[in-house]
DNA sequence: GCTAAATGTTGAT
DNA sequence: TCAACCTTTAGCT
């Protein structure tokens, strides 16, 4: 389940499996078929993130681009490579790994101009090295929308999903209802700033975790799966910084959860 | 076994 | 604003 941190941690792992090498390539699915076997064979040059989008580069200038979507995921593994089941869309391998695609919004051949008419609609992604504060500052603060419905919108920053949204407003209590023009630099600097940090977090520990151990009910070790969040489904739960119920709503077609109280103004 | 929901986006109404 | 799409899983019965 993806938001940027998931597509970062797959474009590594990928690159680390199976960059320069010439993969086998199938489509157990079918609907991927034509394509994996155009490529089957061609050599594997890198894959790049962008958001929540993947670009997997083959020689010859062949581009497959990738978007997860709400339920794709990617699986991988050491050979022998089981048997395909179910609605396999795209696996890659070579003698020593596989890596299997299934449930993609995306999954298609595509060159350079597409790939460039992708990007053209992305925002900065705070995953990037490259991404600009100033820019994103930029897109946001002329917004008239809800900061809950721009913090999704992947042209104003590209990555974050209904995850983090919530959870960065949270740390740095600001309602999702209140205008995106609303906020002060200060505040955005701040949020910028919280955001970066939870999708890095992401990355390393392969999962979203934002509470920090003296938030969560016990004192060390992983989070567990309910300590994971600050507000994230807790609809009806107590706020862990204050202790009134978290209230959620749909803001961007998506449902915002966050607490009133620690984030007035909505 | 069935249904609804899910870390998402697009395109039609 | 809403439905469609792709698939898995949690929570029911």
């Amino acid at each position: 389940m993806p938001e940027g941190h998931t597509i970062h941690r797959l474009a590594r792992r990928h690159n680390s499996l199976f960059a320069g090498h010439e993969l086998r390539q199938s489509s157990p699915q079918g609907r991927f078929a034509a394509s994996a076997a155009h490529l089957s064979g061609v050599r594997f040059d890198r894959v790049d993130a962008y958001g929540k989008h993947l670009f997997y580069r083959f020689a010859g200038g062949r581009v497959v681009h990738v978007h997860l979507g709400l339920y794709g995921s990617f699986v991988d593994g050491p050979q022998p490579a089981p048997e395909p089941r179910g609605a396999l869309r795209w696996r890659i391998e070579h003698d020593d790994a596989y890596a299997d695609l299934r449930g993609p919004t995306a999954c298609e051949l595509v060159d350079d101009d597409a790939v460039d008419r992708v990007l053209a609609r992305l925002g900065p992604d705070p995953l990037r090295r490259e991404a600009s504060p100033d820019e994103v500052w930029r897109r946001l603060s002329r917004r008239s929308i809800p900061v809950g419905a721009a913090l999704m919108d992947q042209a104003v920053l590209a990555g974050v999903g209904n995850v983090y949204r919530a959870e960065a407003l949270h740390v740095n209590g600001i309602s999702p209802l209140r205008p995106a023009a609303s906020l002060s630099r200060a505040e955005f600097d701040a949020l910028w700033s919280t955001v970066v940090t939870m999708l890095k977090a992401g990355v390393r520990a392969g999962r979203i975790v934002t509470t920090v151990p003296s938030d969560r009910s016990r004192r060390s070790g992983p989070a567990r799966v309910e300590d994971a969040h600050y507000v994230y489904r807790r609809t009806d739960l107590p706020c862990r910084r204050c202790g009134a119920a978290i209230v959620s709503s749909t803001i961007a077609a998506r449902t915002a959860y966050w607490c009133p109280v620690c984030q007035p103004g909505g």
